[in-house]
DNA sequence: CTACATTCTTGAGTAAGCTCTAGGTCAATC
DNA sequence: GATTGACCTAGAGCTTACTCAAGAATGTAG
């Protein structure tokens, strides 16, 4: 199959896929005489692959390593475990990120929500006072967010 | 004070002083006559704001419509307190989304590590095969990510 | 007065993951 | 054989939040 069915079959760009074969993502892409791509089954495949380590959060560089481990066969099963417990543990870290954004946000939301009943504008440096009415009062009945 | 100082004390680099200034997050900054900038207690107190902001993990822009609902007065607390929300919203997405992503990284950290002694290798379409056969093993013994 | 430090502005560079453009080639159709 | 459509490559553009560089002017110490 040629670009654009390539395209809709696996539902990236054409951009996207000669993206891919750039970064090294997908290789061994046969061509027409005229240098045209003729995609195969296997590529097809190799792009569900693809949409897999995405679905893992991997980044394009980590993608290549799993390629590269890939095509190492199954000697490499232990490095692509360890990969993707590298992975697990920046996504843990990341997470525990945005957990504590959220604890803020949500903190704040309740703060706008009640300074004027509370009568306690602490002027701008709003942010960690009031924090210890808010785990006392809110916490019980948690903001909506 | 000058930008050092305030550089310093505020332990932002004078770039990105100068650029939080450009995109109108410090605002009314005082100059010297031959064009220097003066910092004043009060700009110290707004980076204090907006490092506060930073900390619920708003955007630039976010910050930006903040600012504008700051100087609007006490009559904005209530959109100010939306703009939390949408951000509180947006974090819980993420997270989600990211929780999601950690699943799959946990499962393919499982899933190379006992390939060869589950004799279970089915392919590249390794993703959600074996996904079943993970729930029932893994979920007792959560992987170590 | 000279040297060196500090600051100024404008504009370019960075990373990620594509997207889009320009300019040209090849294929299929009327 | 000319138009239309699919495709090619190389390289620029996009976004975010800054960082860095260039070149000029000001401030301070000796």
């Amino acid at each position: 199959m040629k670009m654009k069915e390539m395209s809709e079959a696996t539902g990236l760009s054409e951009h996207a896929l000669r993206y891919y074969e750039r970064e090294g993502l997908l290789f061994d892409v046969k061509r027409t005489p005229s240098g045209r791509r003729e995609y195969s089954k296997k590529d097809v495949e190799m792009v569900e692959v693809l949409e897999c380590l995405k679905a893992a959060g991997l980044s394009i560089s980590d993608i290549k390593e799993f390629i590269h481990l890939f095509r190492g066969g199954e000697e490499t099963y232990p490095q692509r475990a360890d990969l993707f417990r590298r992975q697990a543990g920046s996504l843990r870290s990341r997470i525990a990120e945005l957990q504590t954004q959220l604890d803020v946000a949500d903190y704040k939301t309740w703060y706008y929500e009640n300074v004027l009943e509370l009568g306690a504008d602490d002027g701008p440096l709003v942010c960690l006072k009031m924090r210890e009415r808010y785990e006392k009062m809110a916490k019980g009945q948690p903001p909506r967010g």
